[in-house]
RNA sequence: GGGCCGGUAGCUUAGUCAGGCAGAGCGAAAGGCUCUUAACCUUUAGGUCGGGGGUUCAAAUCCCUCUCGGCCCGCCA
């Protein structure tokens, strides 16, 4: 029996006081599934702390007064503009939201509601504007000295002599990364500075500016009391940001560094790790498209943080849906890959993938090819979810050969067929009426065995003559699903020539 | 150059902290249900635990070393 690595966590962190989690993304771009691994990792944590009985509560630091970094190649040329500025000063690059920032945080709150996870959520450009990070700018003005020396011990990087952990916005152009800070008062708390554009000015602790990110990270667990942080392994390494966090955190700040989980990102099969900047991006929502919460879950809960996940959404992300819904899994990682009641699907992925592509778009239709498997449709909506999981599967990513459709004509590859062959189509078209799916299923064996001819042969030339390739559905089923009377005509066409 | 994480069956992996018979799922193969249609049942095969060395009665597990993959030591989750 394995302790699971969230509860693991939590065991540490139990009889220490109520506990914050904390997370945090930047909204620079969509946020994609290696992104929420974090959120999720955090979660899990969450979860366990609250088991066992642990005062806790979940955090999510948005990081909108980061400015964007560089023009994104999903961005119009015209936002060239906007680099430098704080995410949450840019328009909206869609102009659908308030601001760049919202049009990639929103998407993301919907989806970690459907994911089940409700954290408080911290907008930074508001804590900065609303002067929670006053007293810790401050400190780090007055300490710039000391934190310059933590930097180099730690990271080994020699800072430049001017070198300020508060980098201003700019009133006039309104970009970050374009001012100097010339000098500050602290008892007014406003800073100096130029900028490259030629304006000079003097901004305020209170939304004029921004920590840098290895003083801003510290600072901020001082001010939220952050006890637990997911992190990603590039803060991880020796020398990395958590390193130098820490020591900022005891020696300036005088708290006690969060306990950290260090996490690896994910892969998409094939391409690598996922990167907004590289394009390899599959997005929570695109995910939820296609699997039910809880699998999403499910996939992240699995794993232990440290070991990356080789994601592959075609054909074996249905071994990861049916390994959930089959309860397969470990029992504790399915108690918290657990969103709201919803229990496991009552209809098999797999199976709805064949069902879907028989019904079309027709609910009733779905509901009828599945009741004829033998299947429960008593819970139409959790079907009719799956059953849009499973379109938006088939469209982006399912491998070809697990795809058919229905030609409304008779397939010309049916020319190809044995004489032989076609002759028993048409001795099968005279023996359907009326039957079910399963005799008509029979049928077919024993037409071929009448005939003497190899089943296999038989089927393949069905399929033919209905899809237009050699393999499909189970035959019996299919057919059934199908009007009658189209069947038989379909079957003599394909036996007369 | 220095560091961090990972390498266990064809694939995904548990077990590594705290040494004690290498386990599971998927896939594969064989068989069964008068039935290949991605359905079900039964069974089987599959391993140099990345390589080498060391410690030990005993090493996937601890130590050293090499190697491969990824990442970090500017910025960035």
């Amino acid at each position: 029996m394995t302790i699971h690595w969230a509860d693991v966590a939590a065991e540490k962190l139990a009889g220490q006081g109520p506990q914050t989690v904390a997370t945090g993304i930047t909204p620079s771009g969509q946020i994609h599934l290696g992104n929420m691994r974090e959120v999720m990792t955090a979660d899990a944590v969450y979860r366990a702390l609250l088991d066992r009985g642990v005062e806790a509560r979940l955090i999510y630091i948005a990081d909108t007064y980061d400015p964007l970094r560089r023009l994104y190649p999903f961005l119009p040329k015209s936002f060239e503009e906007h680099v430098g500025k704080p995410l949450s000063e840019i328009p909206c690059p869609e102009g659908c939201c308030e601001s760049y920032a919202d049009h990639f945080l929103l998407p993301f709150f919907d989806s970690l509601d459907r994911l089940g996870i409700e954290p408080e959520v911290h907008r930074a450009d508001r804590m900065y504007k609303e002067g929670l990070y006053v007293d810790v700018i401050k400190t780090a003005l007055e300490k710039r000295d000391e934190i310059a020396r933590i930097l180099k011990e730690v990271s080994g990087r020699d800072l430049p002599q001017d070198w300020c952990p508060l980098d201003v916005i700019c009133r006039s152009c309104g970009r970050l990364n374009t001012t100097k800070v010339v000098g500050f008062d602290l008892a007014r708390e406003t800073a100096d500075y130029v900028c490259k554009c030629g304006h000079q000015g003097t901004a305020s602790f209170s939304g004029g500016g921004k920590l840098a990110w290895r003083v801003d990270w510290p600072a901020r667990w001082s001010i939220l009391k952050v006890t637990m942080e997911p992190f990603g392994k590039d803060h991880a390494t020796a020398g990395g940001s958590y390193d130098t966090g820490k020591r900022i955190s005891e020696e300036i700040y005088g708290y006690s560094a969060p306990y950290p989980v260090v996490y690896e990102w994910i892969h998409l099969k094939g391409k690598g790790a996922m990167h907004s900047s590289t394009g390899i991006v599959v997005t929570i929502r695109d995910m939820l498209d296609v699997v039910p919460p809880e699998v999403l879950r499910y996939l992240i809960i699995r794993s232990k943080p440290e070991k990356h996940i080789e994601f592959d959404p075609g054909l074996p992300l249905l071994n990861l849906i049916e390994e959930y819904d089959r309860r397969a899994g470990e029992e504790r990682t399915l108690e918290l890959s657990t969103v709201g009641a919803e229990g496991p699907a009552q209809v098999p992925y797999r199976h709805m993938v064949t069902a879907v592509q028989i019904a079309g778009n027709d609910p009733e239709q779905l509901f009828a090819v599945l009741d004829r498997s033998g299947y429960d449709t008593t819970n139409r909506d959790q079907i009719l979810s799956r059953a849009s999981n499973v379109r938006a599967w088939l469209d982006r990513y399912a491998p070809p050969f697990v795809k058919f459709q229905l030609q409304e004509t008779l397939p010309s590859k049916v020319k190809n067929i044995d004489p032989e062959l076609r002759e028993a189509l048409g001795v099968l078209a005279g023996r359907i009426e009326g039957k079910c799916a399963e005799d008509i299923h029979n049928e077919v064996y024993a037409v071929a065995e009448e005939r003497g001819i190899d089943g296999k042969k038989l089927f393949g030339a069905i399929y033919v003559a209905f899809l237009g390739q050699k393999q499909g559905p189970k035959v019996g089923w299919f057919l059934a699903s199908l009007d009658e009377e189209f069947v038989k005509e379909r079957l003599i066409a394909a036996s007369a020539d």
